[in-house]
DNA sequence: GTGGTCTAGACCACG
DNA sequence: GTGGTCTAGACCACA
C-alpha cells in the first residue's frame, strides 16, 4: 500500500490522507488521470471510518489536486488547469510555515548551512523518496 | 505591543503565544536575561485568561526558551545552556515540515527558484522582520 | 477503584494520578493495550475536575506511558516502542532521589542492612503489592 | 562554599538548603557540634532572602538535624539524642520514595541489576562524594 | 508579587 | 463519544 496512516499521530487522520496523496502526486507515483480508490475502498484499506476519507477527498478537491466525476470515480487532476480558489491564502500559509521553520531551526541551534542542507534534502524526500515506515 | 493573538485562529491561543515568543527571541527583540511580562500581566494585555498564558510559559520552559524563577518572574534563557530533552523529535518535525512545504510548493505550481527565494525571504522575516497583522 | 486521590496532599492531584497510573502499569494491573477510563469518566470517579485528569493524561503521554487515539480513547502504550524524549533527565532525577533517600535513611538512624531490606521491600510494593490507603 | 543553591530549580530554595545540610552531615563534612553560619550570613553567601534560610533552619531543627541555642548560634545536633517527633511519618515517606523509584526505574526500562547498582552508587554519592557543581 | 493548581462550565475538532 | 482548549474565578506555596 502506498498510503499509510497513523491513528496515534497528533495530525488528524484526514489530514494525513491529504498530505499523503499530495505527496504521491508531487513525487509522480500518481499521474494525472490516474484513478483513486473509492472512498469506501480506501476506508477499508486503511481501516478507518469512511467519513474520514470523504473529508480528505473533499479537501483535495477544493485544492484541485483531484477531480470527482459523479458516477465514475475520482481521479488525479490535470495540473495547472484552473487554479484553486485560495492560492493567495495557501501561499501565505506556505510562507508562514517557512518562517516558523527558520525560527525553530534557530532554537535548535542549527547553523544556517546545516538548515539549508536540510532544506534541499527535504526536496529529495518530497520528490523521489520511497515511502517506508515513518513512525 | 510586540505580541498579538487571534482567538479565532485554528491554532490554539497558547500555541500562538509560544510561537510569538520564540519568534521574538529568534529575531533578537527579546535578549537572553530579559524579563517577560508576568503571567497575569500578559493575560491582561492580550485580553485572554491567565491560565492560557501559564500553559504557554510552561511549554516554553520545557523547550528551554525561557526560565522560570520562582517568586521572581520568568526570563529569556541563556542559549545553549542545557539542550532541551526533545531535540531529536523536534528535528524530525522540522524535517517533515520542510518536506510538506516542498509538496505544497509543487501543488501551487511554484518554480524551484521561486520557492528558494521564498525560503530565503522567510529567513529575513524570521530574523529581523517587523511584525504586522498576521491573520 | 484501583486509583485514589487525596486533594489535601501537598503533591498535586494531577501528579497523584500520573504516579498512580505509572504504578498500575508497573505492577501489571494495567496491561499494554488496555483502555483507560475516559477523561471525563475518571474525573467523575475521582470526584475531581476533568481538566485535572486531562493534564495528567497529557503528562503520561509525554512520558510514553499511555497513547491517545483521537476520538477513540486512551490506552496503555506498548513498552519500548519509542523511548521518551527525556530519558537522560529522568535518569538523573532517579539517581538523585536515591541519593536523597540514603541521606534521609542516615538521619533516621537506619542501619545499612535495614535500609537495604526496605529497598527490596519497596520492589515488592511496586511490582505486585495490593494498594491500601496511602495518606 | 560547601553549599550551593539554584534559584531556577523546581525544588524550592529552602528545601535545597535543607537537603544540602542534611547531605553535608550525612557525608561527615559537618560534624556534631559544628557551628553553622548565622541565618543572615548564609543568606548573604547564597545571595538569597534571609527568610528563606530561616525557614530551612526551622525545618532542620524540627528534624533534629541542628540545634538552635538562643544567643549562641546554631549547631549540628548530636545524633540519636531525642528522636524527631515525626519518625513514623518520615519512614513512610522514605518507603514511598523508594517505591516510586522502583516504578520510575521500570518505566525507564532499567534492569533490576542496573537499578541495584544505581542504588549502591547513590550510597557512595551520599556518603563520600565531593560536592561540585551539580547543575 | 510570582507562578502553579484546581473547579465549574463552555465550545470545538475529530472519528 | 473522544480529547483539547478556553474562561472565570478561586486558593496555595514560594520569595
Amino acid at each position: 500500500m502506498w498510503l499509510q496512516v497513523d491513528p496515534r499521530s497528533p495530525t488528524p487522520v484526514y489530514q494525513q490522507i491529504v498530505d499523503g496523496i499530495k505527496a504521491a502526486v508531487a513525487a509522480g507515483w500518481l499521474q494525472p488521470g490516474d484513478r483513486l480508490p473509492s472512498v469506501r475502498d480506501l476506508a477499508v484499506s486503511l481501516a478507518i471510518n469512511h467519513n474520514t476519507v470523504a473529508k480528505a477527498y473533499q479537501e483535495l478537491e477544493r485544492s484541485r489536486v483531484i477531480e470527482v466525476v459523479r458516477g465514475r470515480g475520482t481521479f488525479v487532476a490535470q495540473p495547472g488547469q484552473r487554479p484553486p480558489p485560495d492560492v493567495a491564502e495557501r501561499m501565505d500559509k506556505l510562507r508562514d510555515s517557512l518562517r516558523l521553520a527558520w525560527i525553530e531551526a534557530y532554537h535548535l541551534g542549527l547553523e544556517e548551512a546545516e538548515f539549508e542542507r536540510m532544506f534541499w534534502q527535504a526536496r529529495e524526500d518530497a520528490r523521489g523518496g520511497e515511502r517506508k515506515e515513518e513512525t
